[in-house]
DNA sequence: CGTTAAGCACACCAGGCGGTGTACTTAACT
DNA sequence: AGTTAAGTACACCGCCTGGTGTGCTTAACG
């Protein structure tokens, strides 16, 4: 029928153009931003007919929350599953995204769209409220005294890191990693269970 | 002569198209964002033929960096030169900006020129490498340890409160001015000349 | 006064934008 | 083999974009 659920594997029949579509993008509106990029452009690099994508798509808007709903790739889950490292390591980890990120597209979709009320712009305020709040539970899990507002100081370090490193184009993860580590050991009790060798805790 | 500087009042004959211009830029880039805003549309606003806005300025480029030149409004200058408080209150003061401000324009035209190398793009750097720097003056004398660094970590806390109350729509400058109490009292030697009794820093 | 330049009105341009219409091919599943 | 849907090719739409060309009016200044 005309709405069959195609399912997120998208292999049924075809060639799997929807998924080229998004690939294609992931690379697209990263790399030259979204306001940037024309369908056409899009449609040419996934190489995939433009009528194809307004089958998948109702139109750029959809295409756009879409590729934001496809993003996490593990940068969530893969450091707040770690095992291997202990709550407050983990807090720490999610300043590691050092290597090479261009920048967190979550920001730069709100700033491009200008509109709270886009799909995109919706899906982005409930991925930053999703990633507080795993930052807050890790916060309470070492055993923070106000965990929820360790996780939002957190998770503003990691925005303001994105955003100065977009405009400064030079990493600030180092600087809001220092801060992260200040903040941690003041609102953590002072268990020995790790050893705490941060300088200058003073108050 | 074709160039004649004629001076940034503007008024020597016409009736100050130039300033119009800018100052319908300093509306409608801000309200509506710089891809959002056709210079049809900028120069209605203006009251301003097109054909002047293109006597006044090149391109729409060169407009775009002047806008962000001609910003500054004593946010910086307005904060920094109170002599009324003390240095570590001035720190403070700069997470005041609470009222109304829609976001940061530096960040914005970053995200959205999407140019490393747009005339606009490098200004905000200078920017932003400016306000650290005062940072780091302010925080010099209020006898900070390492003033460089506590500048850099408090202009990071800003750019963070701006991106994250850009995309989640909600006030994040009381979190940063908390997490800048902490930082500033973690830097500053306790020393009693001042009495540290800000609210909110519940940690 | 006349010169000079700031500003104006308006038609116009090429090109890109998001998005469609139509007629076609291809291939999986029955 | 036949059905069905995914994908294709490409011309086409109206609209808006940044930007011009031309000829005109207005007003300050010497």
């Amino acid at each position: 029928m005309t709405e069959l659920e195609k399912g997120p594997t998208g292999s049924r029949r075809g060639r799997g153009a929807r998924e080229r579509i998004i690939s294609a993008s992931q690379q697209l509106f990263r790399e030259q931003g979204i306001n940037r990029t024309g369908m056409n452009e899009l449609c040419a690099a996934a190489e995939v007919s433009k009528r194809t994508a307004y089958q998948h798509f109702t139109g750029k808007d959809e295409l756009v929350a879409e590729y934001l709903r496809r993003f996490d790739p593990s940068v969530l889950s893969g450091v707040f599953d770690r095992t291997d490292l202990t709550p407050r390591e983990r807090l720490l980890a999610a300043f590691d995204i050092s290597p090479d990120t261009p920048l967190c597209p979550y920001i730069a979709a709100a700033v491009e769209l200008h509109d709270p009320q886009h799909p995109a712009s919706q899906y982005a305020r409930d991925y930053k409220k999703a990633v507080a709040a795993r930052l807050a539970d890790t916060a309470r899990e070492a055993g923070a005294a106000d965990p929820e507002q360790l996780g939002e100081q957190l998770a503003l370090l990691i925005d303001g890191a994105a955003a100065r490193t977009r405009v400064l184009d030079a990493d600030a993860f180092p600087t809001a990693a220092a801060i992260a580590a200040v903040l941690i050991d003041n609102a953590l009790p002072a268990t020995a269970g790790h050893n705490r060798r941060r300088e200058g805790v003073s108050s």
